[in-house]
RNA sequence: GGUCCCGUGGUGAAGUCAGGAGUUCACGCCGGCCUGUCAAGCCGGAGGUCGCGGGUUCAAAUCCCGUCGGGACCGCCA
């Protein structure tokens, strides 16, 4: 049907009778004898000189027959990569009308309202931006798979109608009809399978993993996402994250035509203690700054009874920040646990601050030392717990200082030593598990499980792009007697133990080996590497933050025949 | 479950704080003119229940209450 597309015609095919097919975009139409019809098809545009009288409109579908002629003097555009040449002589076959696209089909429809684009995704994934990203996406996957085979991984299909699992996010459930009453779950990851395979002997295992969760979506999250999803045996954290980097920097490579540089580590301690986040975005400074000594023997209340005390510099920001945004952020810093946010306008002779007179000359002169704070430059400050005081300041740090999307270099960075417990159970009052408890302790660590169990670390790791987190593994255990001690610890009993994971379990008991892996979330690295902000740019077909489709209408109504048949019936709403 | 922002012809915006006739701008659409444009140009035209419902008022796009939809975030996402 057509010999060349359209973006690709160049010099070099002057003087040939060419074919393309593509839809009507922008068109100059001088009265019958002459227009110009820009046609474009996924690979880009080419101007075609019309002479004879033909209809065409926006987003005509034609196939235009014609002869590449370089364009006359003077009309050569450069803004276009075919700008310098033209089909003359064109035969224009209409091969489908089109009725006028409500919205144009070009980068103006970046800022049309996202429901609307949505609505007709069809034809706002026809648009360049749309088309690069999907294209991103597919050499992202393309490459993951050849380097995962390329490393001896072998790719094994999980089902998608599980059991319930107990615990993690909220699932989505399908009835069954041969059992009415009972339900599948569709799989927030294939983790209880990748782990029988491993008992299975496959001994290297991938997919590209479809997940689902029933939780709140965000501009990070989707109902449904991908995962490559990966587990390895007789492994130790080094070869778990030595495949994964290798998978990583292939798929970078491949978006980017850029191979980074091998992927640099950092301790979860020193992640939250520099940058305040366990996904630090390191593309720029910022960093937290310990003040804790500064106020050993403060007479500044709010500052005397804080176990730490950091601050971060804002270079510059002492006249960027007004009252307003000032109390933005410390209605920002409360809402995320502060108790209050200290700021410090760095002067000649000391702070401009609502604190300064609580503030002895000694502490203001080591405020400015420590934090190397100049004249015009912010300085914040937060007194809390550790964790508080390093989460508040990362929220803002972030907030203040990080570079959009598509800025700046690629910042891979493994985050390890995660701790094995974090926070305590509402009811229980027990210690919870910061990755799933099956994640193996640190060896270093084991005897502080009675003496101090929140310090105890883990053999488990986040791969970080950015500021986003990517995803997670962990090293397993695959022994009953340390299996045991971790329930022991998050306050599972025995009999809880076998009633909730016995079915998974009790398969360890014919032979597992040590193993270990990890799972990324695809979307968001296509995202990144896509330069967008929001996964819903790199997924075909996303849904809205409030789990709708508005091209499919999805979710609809349940046919009542189709409710009976599956034993369901909906109760009326409450309140 | 919560906080904040947004909703005005097909699209994007201004108008809303400070109530006074559906007012304005750009794009698109329809018709006419036009033989080198590329956001073509010029002339003319059509097109809106100001998301929806209620209230206040002589009068509501504008103020108040509710609701629906979209977005950002907190909670949630082992």
């Amino acid at each position: 049907m057509r010999t060349h597309l359209c973006g690709e015609l160049r010099s070099e095919h002057i003087g040939q009778t060419v074919s393309v097919c593509g839809w009507v975009g922008r068109r100059r139409e001088h009265g019958e004898h002459l227009a110009f019809v820009d046609l474009r098809d996924h690979s880009g545009i080419i101007q075609c000189v019309v002479d004879n009288d033909v209809d065409v409109r926006s987003e005509y579908v034609l196939r235009v027959t014609g002869v590449v002629r370089q364009r006359p003097e003077g009309t050569i555009n450069d803004g276009l990569p075919t700008g310098q040449v033209e089909i003359g002589d064109c035969a224009v076959e209409i091969l489908r009308q089109a009725t006028p696209p409500p919205f144009p089909i070009d980068a103006r429809a970046d800022d049309v309202d996202e429901n609307v684009r949505l609505q007709h995704r069809y034809l706002d994934l026809r648009r360049e931006r749309m088309q690069r990203n999907l294209r991103i996406r597919s050499k992202i996957n393309a490459a993951v798979r050849d380097s995962m085979h390329a490393q001896g991984f072998v790719e094994v299909e999980t089902p998608m109608l599980v059991p319930s699992t107990p615990e993690g996010a909220r699932e989505f459930l399908v009835p069954s009809r041969k059992e009415p009453g009972s339900f599948y779950a569709l799989p927030q990851s294939p983790q209880l399978f990748k782990q029988l395979l491993m008992v299975a002997g496959v001994d290297r295992y991938y997919q590209m993993a479809r997940c689902l969760r029933d939780e709140d979506l965000r501009a990070d999250r989707q109902y449904e996402f991908m995962q490559l999803d990966m587990e390895m045996s007789f492994v130790t954290q080094d070869d778990v994250l030595d495949a994964v980097s290798e998978a990583v920097l292939a798929a970078a490579e491949a978006a980017t035509g850029e191979r980074p540089a091998p992927i640099e580590r950092m301790s979860w301690h020193d992640a939250m203690n520099r940058f305040g986040v366990d996904k630090p975005d390191l593309r720029f400074g910022m960093e937290l700054v310990e003040l804790t000594d500064v106020f050993a023997s403060t007479e500044f209340k709010a500052f005397a009874s804080a176990r730490t005390i950091k601050g971060i510099r804002v270079d510059g920001g002492a006249d960027e920040f007004g009252r307003n945004q000032l109390d933005k952020l410390t209605d920002r810093a409360k809402s995320l646990g502060a108790k209050g946010l200290v700021w410090l306008k760095c002067t000649d002779d000391g702070f401009d601050s609502p604190v300064a007179k609580f503030l002895s000359d000694d502490e203001v002169a080591a405020v400015k030392a420590e934090m190397g704070a100049e004249t015009g430059d912010l300085v914040l400050v937060v007194a809390d717990e550790w964790e508080t005081t390093c989460e508040v300041l990362g929220v803002l740090r972030n907030d203040i200082g990080r570079p959009p999307v598509h800025e700046g270099p690629y910042r891979y960075v493994w985050i390890v030593e995660f701790p094995l417990f974090v926070g305590h159970d509402k009811e229980t009052g027990a210690p919870k598990s910061g990755h799933h408890p099956f994640t193996m302790p640190h060896p270093d660590d084991v005897d502080k499980f009675e003496t101090d169990p929140m310090a105890v670390r883990s053999i488990a790791y986040d791969l970080v792009l950015n500021g986003w987190e990517l995803g997670s593994g962990s090293i397993r255990i695959h022994e009953p007697a340390l299996q045991r001690k971790v329930f022991r610890a998050l306050g599972i009993t025995e009999e809880a133990a076998e009633r909730k994971f016995g079915f998974f379990l009790n398969p360890f008991e014919y032979g597992a080996p040590p193993h270990g892996g990890f799972a990324f979330g695809l979307d968001r690295l296509v995202a990144v590497l896509a330069g967008e902000e929001n996964i819903r740019e790199v997924i075909a077909f996303p849904k809205t933050q409030s789990g709708a489709d508005p091209m499919t209408n999805s979710p609809i109504a349940g046919d009542p025949a189709a409710m009976a048949e599956l034993g369901l019936k909906i109760l009326p709403p409450s309140t």
